[in-house]
DNA sequence: AATAATTGAATTGTGTGCAATTGAATTGCT
DNA sequence: AGCAATTCAATTGCACACAATTCAATTATT
């Protein structure tokens, strides 16, 4: 037993936190990702937005609005509005109302926010994400993460 | 086969990437903290950082300095000098100058600093991360991500 | 049809993250 | 000793996150 002897104490340590760890862990993935996504011009926030709008490229709804990609993304308008005001003034992504519900502000890609989909996968090959560690260690821990994530989002 | 056929192209799905569900689940613990970090008045990386001056106050160095907290939790003074700025205004924090080395700044805590330790235990008993999931399965999902952050902090 | 409740974006304000720069202080080298 | 290189914190500027508010548009209710 060393100094710290309260009841409970170790479960302060911060090398004991999952949470720290996940925030870390979380923040150290972003580091990795720049060298990627400043080669294309985007933030990482900006290029999670880019994979779904690729995405839905290929399956309806091909022009969602700011609220569904909010959904996908777990990010509300305040964060989402001024980011996709900067990728379309990137050029990348376009933005307008619907004439069907003026509420609604649909999402599209431009000639070039669909031709840079096509940069992405020779430049995700350098990234430990995807092969740097073992395919299923990797696998493991994000299904272990879908769990956790899971929960999380069903709490009050 | 659907219709995105191009090569290597499901690795680009949302639902594929180990990178995004790390960032969301990191801000979904964020969230789950916040009711607890509110009673206490501290945001989550404020909250970080307390727990590594309150680790600190019972082995040295007692008074570590802006850089040696960084170091641990992997911020910059860009990141920890406003922060602590606004822990030192809570009347939590003491921050001085080195008189040996006046480019250090030593941090300490106030009495209030250290009696708000004794309110984080209780309060923690709710969170899921320390109890909703099964613990073996938490402690594994600890372990990888110490892997995978060490992996990532050894990158160039 | 008029009103109330809800919805979807935008806006505002606070607090991170982080790159880049600055500036003072210290150390290393000769 | 003198100068260059390094170190540490602070600052600046930009881009998220997110709570709270606002505002217009739509839907539900009576």
């Amino acid at each position: 037993m060393s100094q710290p002897s309260r009841a409970g104490e170790a479960t302060l340590l911060l090398d004991n936190q999952l949470c720290f760890k996940l925030y870390a862990a979380s923040r150290a993935v972003t580091r990795a990702y720049k060298p990627m996504l400043d080669q294309l011009g985007l933030t990482y926030p900006q290029y999670l937005a880019m994979l779904v709008l690729w995405e839905w490229q290929d399956t309806p709804p091909a022009q969602p609005t700011v609220k569904a990609l909010g959904e996908r993304l777990l990010l509300d308008s305040g964060t989402l509005t001024p980011l996709l005001k900067r990728l379309e003034q990137l050029g990348l992504v376009l933005r307008q109302r619907a004439s069907h519900d003026e509420r609604e502000v649909h999402l599209g890609l431009t000639t070039a926010g669909q031709a840079l989909r096509a940069q992405v996968l020779p430049l995700r090959a350098g990234l430990l994400c995807d092969n740097g560690a073992s395919p299923e260690e990797l696998e493991t821990l994000r299904e272990q993460l879908s769990g956790l994530l899971t929960r999380l989002m069903a709490l009050p």
